[in-house]
RNA sequence: GCCACCGUAGCUCAGUGGUAGAGCACUCCCUUGGUAAGGGAGAGGUCAAGGGUUCAAAUCCCUUUGGUGGCUCCA
């Protein structure tokens, strides 16, 4: 005799065991009709799902009260949706393709596959693929769950020959996987394995027995009809189980709308998002350059976009000498020694480009006849006089014993360095510090080199050589949590002047079983704490990662989304006590001691290069004049006022102001559109009339008219102020 | 790295085995025009690089190189 309880807080009772879509019939046939499927206690199930106890019922519907499209709808379809595309896969490919694994995503679906050798899939089969999903779905088969005791799925899992999904079958009822030893076992040992009644799910797209099925754990909206409109999109490879010394697997992806309509505006909207996608606004407005021959992941910054980047540095480094920083300029490339003693070589050696030799020591190992894999042990070698004084310094061994050399074997060189702390801590080192002296705030606009895979690469945003608005803290344990303020409201300063308000904040914090972290517990805690607060501070929304800590503290990020909904890590805040034991640092307390002081590093930028790509996707290349490359175009009506317009320029370069002037043969009309499509934010039009008056006629970007004309040094002195002020006092004119 | 697709003029792109194309940008000429493209002419390419097949290759095959999308959220 369940009772069920409606979101509305009412409660329904049935004399016995109900489907939620009967429970939907009792509330109305209209709410029946459009159920996609329900959520029991929060769960998202299947509409056929048998209530026969107590429990909460949300029926799913494709939109919510205020029309807008539901999230779980949109879930339930696409997740029938990627059952239907796999079926049309299969009817346009054949059935040696074999299934693995095909859930929804925040913007569609996906389907990975194996493709046996000999066939393939491409973008080619996409119109044969889609017009058989179309018409699976125009057929409106209902869609039926059936369910096996596990040991009898398992055996019809073995006899379909299909290892993922056996895999697959295995995994979720808990047992060791069969199909791939080495594979990484995710999942422990569950307690259904011993469970007699576990049970594993079926979905046939249409009849069971008849029509296509699969094995899956549901839920599924009730018929194909229901899935409004679907369309593949791409192609991927991936790794089963995401283990990439597993198999190779092709992913195809797609996506379902609850309408055609829908489909369409979210195809226009990514066709939008490309066009304020940084790398094609980036060649429009001639900001960057990535050439072949100077290599992947390295920016050439050209003249306009250099001009974005020193202002950007201009900006944060008023900020710093107002917050008591010192600035520092570092070499490119440093001692492996160095980066031995940090920890960053050789264990991060994966990324990161390969050390520098000096050419005599090469010629010396060529004449002992010595081959690479002893040269790399000697290059990763290191003397048991530092193996000794690191080992005992962070108390454990950080430097086994196999890697200690003889020194006459050890092979030194340099290496492009991988992030700026250890050359920053040596300035630190250079000289002893008292307490009074602290906190020690170093920045630099440091290059750094990291070797990523080429197919992470993406235009700005993730590269190979990158400048990082570094800095780091040295200070005492308990001017920590004032540092990180100090720290987190420079990075918002920076995001409020640039209205990049959609972002959120992350502190990582150690997972609660972790061993693998240095530092005591009780420093631990206090800096958590103190990031905890400062991120609270803040006022902003943020999210606590347990797990997410670097291994020598917590840290706080600033993860900021860009106009295609991806997000990326930008500004970051980090709390480290290990790189102060590791290279002995210390300071003089007012005990006479010495003491060791807590590093901060931070980089509210992040990076110029990724700062700059999602900045230009943020503004879609139509920066503030502040930023702009190019402020003012002053446009001569024809060339009778062309030494008019060149005074004009005049005028605003000797204030400072980025201006241009456009003495072409053209006519008005398309000077004027060469500018709108340059993004400068300021027009000055002169003719005969400003000539005459000393005037301008201004026209300012996105507005599509001339605002009037009014005196040379007032606009001049306006567009100053408003560069001056980044903003904060824009240019007024009546208009 | 891996899979699919792609690389043709400065830019955006046509060109499926038979003399390398268009629009924009550039240079010059005409036009001297008051707010999103006035008209004409000209110049510009080792078709990413290398190799192969062919009487003939931008086009077909192989290799290299670079770019784009993607590489999980228990079935």
């Amino acid at each position: 005799m369940p009772t069920i309880t409606l979101p509305d807080g009412s409660t329904k009772s049935f004399d016995g065991p109900v489907t939620a879509l009967a429970v939907a019939q009792s509330i109305g046939p209209k709410l029946a009709a459009a159920a996609l499927g329900c959520k029991v206690d929060g769960e998202l199930r299947d509409l056929s799902t048998l209530l026969d106890r107590d429990c909460s019922l949300a029926i799913i519907t494709e939109r919510t009260r205020d029309k807008q499209p539901d999230k779980d709808a949109l879930f339930l379809m696409r997740h029938t949706a990627a059952h239907i595309m796999a079926e049309a896969i299969q009817d346009v490919l054949g059935k040696e393709i074999q299934l693995a694994y095909g859930p929804p995503t925040d913007t569609g679906f996906f389907y990975d596959m194996f493709v046996p050798a000999g066939k393939s899939i491409s973008s080619d089969h996409f119109a044969a693929i889609d017009a058989r999903m179309a018409a699976i779905i125009k057929e409106n088969r209902p869609i039926t769950r059936y369910e096996l005791p596990a040991g009898e799925g398992l055996a019809k899992l073995k006899a379909e020959g299909n290892k993922y999904k056996l895999d697959n079958a295995e995994r979720a009822l808990g047992l060791p996987p069969t199909q791939y030893k080495g594979a990484k076992s995710d999942a422990e040992p569950k307690a259904a394995a011993s469970n007699a009644n576990a049970r594993l799910s079926f979905y046939a797209t249409g009849e069971a027995g008849k029509n296509w099925e699969d094995l899956c754990r549901g839920p599924h909206v009730p018929s194909t009809g229901r899935v409004g409109a679907a369309k593949v999109m791409s192609l991927a490879s991936s790794y089963w189980h995401g283990d990439e010394n597993s198999d190779r697997l092709m992913r195809v992806y797609g996506t379902a709308f609850a309408s055609q309509v829908e489909l369409d505006s979210h195809l226009t909207q990514l066709e939008e998002a490309r066009k304020r996608d940084h790398r094609v606004v980036g060649k429009a407005l001639r900001l960057f350059h990535i050439d072949d021959q100077v290599g992947q992941g390295l920016i050439l910054w050209t003249p306009n976009g250099s001009v974005l980047r020193q202002q950007l540095a201009d900006f944060i480094g008023e900020e710093l000498r107002k917050q008591g920083y010192h600035q520092v300029f570092t070499p490119h490339i440093g001692r492996l020694e160095l980066y031995k003693t940090s920890g960053h070589f050789p264990y991060y050696k994966d990324s990161q480009y390969p050390p520098i030799i000096e050419r005599e020591a090469l010629e010396q190992l060529m004449a002992q006849g010595c081959g690479c894999a002893e040269m790399m042990n000697r290059v990763e070698g290191v003397s048991a006089r530092l193996a000794a004084s690191l080992n005992e310094r962070t108390g454990r061994e950080v430097i086994a014993a196999d890697r200690v050399r003889p020194d006459e074997e050890l092979l030194d060189g340099y290496m492009l360095k991988p992030m700026n702390c250890p050359h920053h801590i040596k300035i630190f080192a250079s000289q002893p510090h008292s307490y009074r002296d602290l906190p020690v705030r170093l920045a630099e606009f440091g290059t750094v080199y990291r070797w990523e895979q080429s197919g992470e690469l993406n235009g700005m945003t993730r590269v190979r050589g990158f400048t990082q608005d570094d800095a780091h803290l040295f200070c005492t344990e308990e001017q920590v949590p004032a540092e990180i303020v100090g720290c987190l409201s420079l990075v918002k300063t920076i995001l409020t002047t640039l209205k990049m308000n959609d972002y959120r904040v992350r502190v990582g914090l150690r997972d609660p079983d972790g061993a693998k972290y240095t530092g005591t517990a009780e420093n631990w805690d206090r800096a958590e704490k103190a990031c905890r607060d400062a991120a609270r501070s803040m006022g902003v929304p943020f999210t606590e990662a347990p797990g997410e800590a670097a291994f020598y503290g917590p840290k706080i990020d600033f993860m900021i989304k860009d106009v295609i909904g991806r997000e990326w890590q930008l500004g970051t805040v980090q709390v480290d006590y290990n790189l102060p034991i590791r290279f002995d640092l210390s300071y003089i307390g007012p005990d006479n001691k010495p003491h060791r002081p807590v590093m901060i590093h931070r980089a509210p930028f992040g990076s110029f290069e990724r700062f700059c790509g999602v900045l230009i996707e943020h503004f879609a290349g139509a920066f503030p004049a502040w930023l702009a490359p190019e402020q003012v175009r002053v446009l001569p009506i024809s060339e009778k006022t062309n030494d008019y317009a060149v005074s004009v320029v005049d005028a605003l370069k000797a204030k400072g102001l980025r201006a241009t002037v456009d003495l072409g043969g053209d006519r008005i009309q398309a000077k004027v559109k060469e500018a709108a499509d340059m993004k400068v934010p300021y027009m000055a039009v002169v003719g005969p009339r400003d000539a005459e008056n000393n005037a301008v006629s201004v026209r300012a970007r996105g507005i599509q008219k001339d605002l009037g004309a009014m005196p040379l040094a007032a606009f001049v002195d306006a567009i100053a102020r408003e560069v001056a002020t980044r903003g904060a006092e824009p240019l007024q004119i009546n208009g």
